[in-house]
DNA sequence: CTTGACCTTATACCTGGGTACAGGGTGTAG
DNA sequence: CTACACCCTGTACCCAGGTATAAGGTCAAG
């Protein structure tokens, strides 16, 4: 039951490349599992348990960052319900900043695409499209074809 | 009226440092401008266009590098209001694929967060916060304070 | 004994958008 | 003449999250 792995088979199982496995122990992520008398790493069950954590919750979108700093507390034995509760809170909010900007930004752009397509149906007199003139900054550009 | 502008002066106006224009003059998203007897750049109200242009689509939210596709069509005489648009299109369907993809994270995260709530508030006979046991899988943790 | 799959380390490279030196030239004011 | 501000080039470095490569060690099968 008690199963140890080496990196290939952590590897395969994961979905990972054993370069990865490194580089979350070289981070810190991990820490260093057993060794084999000749040096290959050996994963229990207790290592294969983290990396699933790992990689439960960075499929959450938290970065191996804010992973690092969870697992740190679980470490501590201080894993409380508040600590993640109040990370998974930050996430949020964070996340709802992010979408907050993509959307002024989307709701900036999106007029000029109908700006365009109004020129492109009633081209104006004057032959400029206000869209292209509003981005050029009025200037050296018109929208002739 | 057509004044030429040394880097520095050109990088206090637009509020860029002087690293940046020539980081900018590198990638080839502006050309080299001309240059005193002695070497200093020499940046014409053309060249001051041009920045602004950039920066201005920039604060858009597009890449350099989309940046630079568009000026290779205005320097090829054929940015054109359908050329334009299409990329704006392009640019906003990115946007709405960003958006939703951020709202599904946090439309995951947001119910982990209530369930540690209602955790709190009225803890279970077992001990155990749900939301911490989603995240963990089930394992090694219980959610005692 | 050799081959081949696997493991190890160290190091460099990638993306994007710059920033930070280091070491040297220029130009002007006092 | 000497400060001093400004300019130049070239190089290295930063962030995150890895990937790629080189050069070598280990282990089981044939």
């Amino acid at each position: 039951m008690n199963s140890l792995l080496r990196t290939g088979e952590v590897a395969k199982k994961l979905g990972l490349s054993s370069q990865t496995l490194y580089f979350y122990e070289r981070i810190g992520l991990i820490p260093p599992p057993q060794r084999s008398p000749s040096g290959y790493r050996l994963f229990s069950d207790r290592d294969m348990a983290r990396l699933g954590f790992i990689l439960r919750i960075k499929a959450l979108g938290l970065s191996l960052e804010e992973i690092k700093e969870i697992l740190t507390l679980y470490d501590g034995e201080s894993l409380t319900c508040q600590a993640i509760q109040a990370r998974l809170e930050h996430k949020v909010q964070d996340l709802d900043q992010k979408i907050r900007q993509l959307q002024a930004l989307r709701d900036e752009l999106a007029p000029l695409v109908q700006q365009c397509e109004r020129y492109l149906n009633q081209p104006t007199p004057d032959g400029e499209c206000s869209a292209l003139r509003d981005i050029t900054g009025g200037g050296a550009s018109d929208c002739g074809e």
